[in-house]
DNA sequence: GCTTGCCTTCTCATTGATGAGAAGGTTTCA
DNA sequence: TGAAACCTTCTCATCAATGAGAAGGCAAGC
């Protein structure tokens, strides 16, 4: 598919899609006439990459971790791709991960608490 | 305390906690001297403002979230606070967040599970 | 063939979160 | 009194993500 059906596909700007191309994100073939033609799983690839932009990550980490997070296939499997260093890498990138839950999963609690509290207040004063 | 201070404590530098301040997320009292004066629980608030800026919220949706993440003081626990379109802004924000969390968490497990298969196909392997 | 719509690249602008420095007032301490 | 360490405000710069437009090539339909 070309940019214009992948922008309407995802919602996310055309603009936006040959940003993530320059950030290294997404890789598009190119056409005889120079078109990028997209393959289907780029929809699939593009949602992630936006889930991941709005949880805070930047294209330079989602560009490092984005080939471990496909579906495993055994394509990747194989331990010789991965090199001490990159292992490291995402360790601590699954850390500093699990730290942004973490804080998320405190502050949406508190919100919710709180949404509850005056919920049972209401109740108690009958109102 | 003083903004050095605070920025000792918190390692956040002076510039941000003035930036902050400017962004309604902290209100310091003032000297006579025209210093800033912070109370100790600034300490705290510093660092639930940088989690969650960290998490990848804007100063924005943390101005209008914080007065309800502190701890559950009676203060705020009046429904009369609530007017039922804060309500809603602090549901779809609860839900935000959740979108947030859900999207880190598959990642992260896709990183572990990754890095779990690899240790075990070397394992195998008898490497 | 011309119009319409989609594509290309390139460029300029903006916004939010930061970094950094100047110029000057205050406090402390020797 | 003078130096050092703090504080103030103001200004300019940067970086990542994004918006927007110009200028022009390609393609499908009337």
């Amino acid at each position: 598919m070309r940019i214009g059906e992948l922008s309407r596909r995802t919602g996310v700007p055309a603009r936006m899609l040959r940003y993530y191309e320059e950030q290294d994100l997404l890789r598009p073939d190119r056409a005889v006439n120079g078109y990028r033609v997209y393959p289907e799983a780029a929809v699939y690839r593009v949602q992630q990459i936006r889930g991941l932009l709005d949880s805070g990550l930047t294209t330079d980490i989602i560009r490092r971790i984005i080939p471990f997070l496909d579906r495993p296939d055994d394509i990747h499997l194989h331990p010789d791709c991965l090199t001490p260093e990159l292992a490291d890498l995402l360790r601590s990138e699954a850390a500093r991960i699990q730290q942004r839950v973490e804080c998320l999963s405190r502050n949406r609690d508190r919100i919710l608490a709180y949404l509850a509290a005056v919920e049972a207040a209401k109740q108690g004063a009958g109102c």
